[in-house]
DNA sequence: AAGTTGACGACGA
DNA sequence: CTCGTCGCCAACT
């Protein structure tokens, strides 16, 4: 029941992820309920080649790192579009403290 | 069915 | 702070 629908999950995470924000693969893994999935939840993402619809280059490290191996640009792709939206980049990394989304409906 | 891979996380050096 | 290793889960071969 949950198996198929997991990308599915992590889809739809990323896609409410609001502009100018930025979320942890581990952090929508624990909201879909697979707490420890960041991997299953970064490999999702590698599949969805559909960056337009879907932000993932909203998605981030625990740590506010970019992805190391970004598929549609690389990290410098990914860097361009977080700043477009307002996100400061540092090099590879963001301020999670500042633009870690938290939904204050989850909390 | 079993083994390996992969856009990760945490811990140790 | 950076690099290396082990452990996590789901998907692919």
């Amino acid at each position: 029941m949950s198996r198929t629908n997991f990308k599915e999950k992590v889809f739809a995470m990323v896609r409410r992820i609001p502009c100018g924000k930025v979320e942890t693969y581990g952090g929508i893994a624990e909201r879909i309920g697979h707490p420890g999935a960041a991997r299953a939840v970064g490999n999702a993402l590698h599949e969805n080649t559909d960056g337009v619809r879907t932000p993932c280059h909203r998605v981030v490290s625990g740590q506010g790192r970019l992805a190391p191996m970004y598929v549609f640009g690389g990290t410098a792709e990914q860097k361009r579009r977080l700043i477009a939206e307002g996100v400061e980049v540092n090099g590879i990394r963001v301020d999670l403290k500042k633009y870690l989304w938290k939904d204050p409906s989850d909390e």
